[in-house]
RNA sequence: GGAGAGGUGGCCGAGUGGUUUAAGGCGCACGCUUGGAAAGCGUGUAAGGUUAAUAGCUUUCGCAGGUUCGAAUCCUGUCCUCUCCGCCA
């Protein structure tokens, strides 16, 4: 959430950065909801200083025993209008707050400008991929030769889109699980958490997929509850609504968790294999630092999840989105992408971001500073790493021509093979 | 799912309709005291809105409504925690 008092000191700055993003926002509505307000606000306040201080007076009379009825009359009326004012009040606020909660983050001043995926920038090209002297099998093509993914059961089971991991496969998916979460607990400073799945709307709002993105969630209406699509809002809301001491940042917080997504509108997208499903396996980094951090944090955090793609010797680049390509929460995003020799393809495997201060207000989560005042704190995400997608790098890059995977050395222990046949 | 108890400031806890402008304690900060410390004594100690303001006003006692001139207190709904019972991995 942007900060409605900078919005309405520097409203046409804001507007024209939020332009950049998406040229249909218009920031006129919200200025005068909340200059509206604002004078609604004052009225209020002033009537029930009135009203306060009158009733403490009955109180007294009362005691001594010479309130009459006349003196009720009167502030009856005052009572009255103080009523309806509340509900204008409520109304015109949660109107202001909506219209607030719709808006997405302001792009950081080094975002190139763009209006879609093809404006990225590309921040660290892959020099040399690797060279197979064959035609390289689609990830498909080898987890079902390989028995490690039963797709058809899967679709059985759940539908199109819940892969059925067997066997090795099944095994491969723990292993790079574990290999992942043991590579940030031993080389950062990170706690580990494991969550919910299910989140309370609330939790959504935070992170900034409701209320604008509902239609991307599962959601069970029974019991008001929605399916993480990341750990990222489990673990960005352990803090809600809490100021944290200044000592206690940097806060650097990882879970492992199934992510679970619709993916409407995307139908006939990807749709094979996995390189778009609607449940999966993620490790996911959750960073709450000082503002005046987070974007070295972002850096980190990046250069964090790169290591893990060269420990598992998959080729990958670097992207760094436009602001029309930014997602809804982020001021800066990182993606990093691994090559698909089978798919011929660059697969997203981790989108690293910096949401400053949006999700926090949204949230709720503060800190005190240096001088002991309450700020909001910087949030920071990034995935390290989502398995499907480096499943089906993992398989495709590393195929030998007689259909086997070499493992990669780092991921042996965890696999306890050298290569799968 | 059924029955019961409870949710008050950083923490504990008093408060069942009106000087509550939330007692008291703990913790914390500062000061006095001291050779120094502890103890003791004193002062201070929430967040949001508005504002030039650390002034004033206002909101907030889980949350949302309601009753009343006036609600932490009464009523309704709801969420959460705990105990017991039932079911269950």
């Amino acid at each position: 959430m942007i900060d409605i008092k900078n919005i309405r000191e520097q409203q046409s700055l804001i507007q024209d950065r939020l332009a950049k993003r998406d040229k249909s926002i218009n920031l006129d509505n919200i200025i005068s909801a909340d200059l509206s307000l604002r004078e609604l606000t004052k009225k209020l306040n002033d009537l029930q200083s009135d009203q306060n201080r009158q009733s403490k007076e009955i109180g007294i009379l009362k005691s001594e025993g010479k309130a009459d009825d006349s003196v009720f009359a009167k502030l009856k009326e005052l009572s009255n209008t103080i009523k309806d004012l509340e509900v204008e009040h409520r109304t015109k606020s949660k109107n202001l707050k909506s219209m607030l909660l719709d808006l997405p983050n302001i792009p950081h001043s080094s975002v190139p400008v763009g209006t879609s995926e093809k404006d990225n920038a590309l921040i660290k090209d892959c020099e040399s991929k690797k060279e197979i002297s064959f035609s390289p099998k689609s990830h498909v093509d080898i987890a079902q030769d390989l028995d490690l993914i039963d797709f058809e059961a899967g679709a059985k089971i759940s539908g199109a889109g819940f892969p059925l991991y067997k066997g090795n496969g099944a095994l491969l998916e723990r292993a790079l699980l574990n290999f992942m979460i043991d590579f940030h607990l031993k080389n950062y400073n990170y706690t580990e958490f494991f969550t919910p799945f299910l989140v309370k709307p609330d939790a959504a709002i935070t992170t900034g997929q409701l209320p604008k993105f509902d239609e991307d969630m599962y959601h069970i209406e029974k019991d008001e509850l929605y399916l993480i699509p990341t750990a990222e809002v489990p673990l960005t809301n352990i803090h809600k609504d809490e100021i944290l001491e200044l000592s206690a940042l940097p806060k650097y917080y990882l879970a492992n968790s199934a992510c679970f997504r619709r993916e409407a509108g995307s139908y006939g997208k990807d749709t094979r294999g996995l390189l778009r499903v609607h449940q999966f396996n993620k490790v996911e980094l959750v960073k709450f630092v000082h503002p005046d951090s987070s974007y070295e944090e972002l850096e980190s955090l990046k250069n964090q999840a790169i290591k893990l793609l060269d420990l598992l010797e998959l080729d990958y680049r670097i992207i760094e989105l436009c602001t029309g390509d930014l997602g809804f929460s982020a001021a800066k995003c990182y993606d990093l992408e691994v090559w698909a020799p089978g798919e011929e393809k660059w697969l997203e495997v981790s989108s690293c971001s910096n949401f400053e201060d949006f999700q926090s207000r949204r949230g709720n989560i503060r800190f005190r500073d240096e001088s002991g005042k309450v700020d909001f704190v910087h949030t920071l995400n990034g995935s390290g790493l989502a398995t499907p997608r480096i499943f089906a790098a993992l398989l495709e890059t590393h195929q030998n021509q007689d259909g086997s995977i070499t493992v990669p050395v780092a991921l042996q222990p965890y696999l306890g093979l050298a290569e799968i046949k």
